[in-house]
DNA sequence: AATACGTGGAG
DNA sequence: TCTCCAAGTAT
């Protein structure tokens, strides 16, 4: 299907190229943008930009790269260390699986990031997306790689609404693959050029098109910007939550640097089967390690 | 396919 | 204040 979306003139091309121009005058400079910055820097990146804004990585993907500047030295220590330097970015389990990847990129790969998109996929927490965004990014690859940012601004200008679906779909993927550029080098700058246009115009909550370098492409807006139509995203509450319990065990055992009685746990929450519930969990997930005589700590 | 999984800033 | 939501993955 490619030769005739690709044409001169042709409607892809010309969103591709007012995308590719808007991103070279706009582009925010980040750290792992740095072209010196390596696949290591990428995969960090990537990992702590799962589900955490890039306000809040900022700091930690410095103090880690600085702490752990190849996978190598994350694989040398405890998987407990990962998990106190993931410090507050949430969802802990990708410290742990960060940790675990760069063990496997260890043993399998010569303590080097592979380029190839399976080994990629293949490694602990990295699922479609980050694969193909390490690909992507740090090694020049031709692949969609689709985030949220991208559904988005794919289901705006292309399909014509105003959010996608609130899950990812198939055919998210290959409205994704239908509009990458067929040039290599024009894709690589495409899957970031049209994820930093969602991040910084294409906005969930209030879309700046005003100055959207698109909006007279966008379907979306050339059909009237229509509201969103669909079922209604479920507000998830934190309040009361197991998640928000973990959360409070966890930074006791991150502000410790030893065994943790189980006392100053019990403090964290009130309601006792809850607690332990929380714990459970957390020691299963393997992100603390129980110790005799009732203590606890973070996994070695 | 639906659900679990943290945290905190912005509007 | 309170809701929304931010470069997803694993089960």
């Amino acid at each position: 299907m490619g030769s005739v979306l690709y044409q001169s003139g042709s409607p892809l091309a010309s969103l591709h190229t007012s995308v590719l121009e808007w991103y070279d005058a706009n582009a925010r400079v980040l750290p792992w943008r740095d072209p010196a910055a390596g696949p290591w820097a990428v995969m960090v990146s990537e990992f702590m930009l799962q589900q955490t804004p890039v306000a809040r990585v900022l700091p930690a993907y410095q103090r880690w790269l600085e702490r752990w500047p190849k996978p190598a030295d994350l694989a040398a220590e405890p998987p407990g260390e990962a998990v106190r330097a993931w410090d507050r970015l949430g969802y802990p389990r990708r410290a742990l699986r960060l940790h675990a990847a760069a063990q496997a990129i260890v043993e399998r790969h010569g303590g080097e990031v592979p380029d190839d998109h399976a080994a990629l996929l293949a490694l602990p927490g990295v699922g479609t997306y980050t694969a193909a965004a390490i690909a992507s990014f740090a090694f020049g690859q031709r692949h969609a790689v689709v985030d949220t940012n991208v559904r988005r601004v794919l289901a705006r200008a292309l399909t014509g609404v105003a959010q996608p679906t609130i899950s990812p779909t198939a055919a998210d993927q290959r409205l994704a693959v239908t509009a990458l550029p067929e040039d290599v080098r024009t894709a690589a700058r495409w899957a970031v050029a049209s994820m930093e246009l969602g991040a910084l115009i294409c906005t969930a909550r209030t879309p700046r098109c005003g100055d959207c370098p698109i909006r007279s492409q966008c379907a979306w807006v050339l059909a009237g910007s229509p509201p969103y139509e669909g079922p209604p995203r479920k507000g998830q509450t934190y309040e009361g939550t197991d998640r928000q319990v973990r959360g409070r065990l966890l930074a006791v055992l991150r502000s410790e640097h030893g065994a943790v009685p189980k006392k100053a746990l019990d403090a964290c929450w009130q309601d006792h089967v809850q607690r332990e519930r929380a714990l459970d969990g957390l020691v299963a997930d393997g992100l603390v390690e129980p110790l005799p005589r009732n203590q606890y700590r973070l996994p070695t």
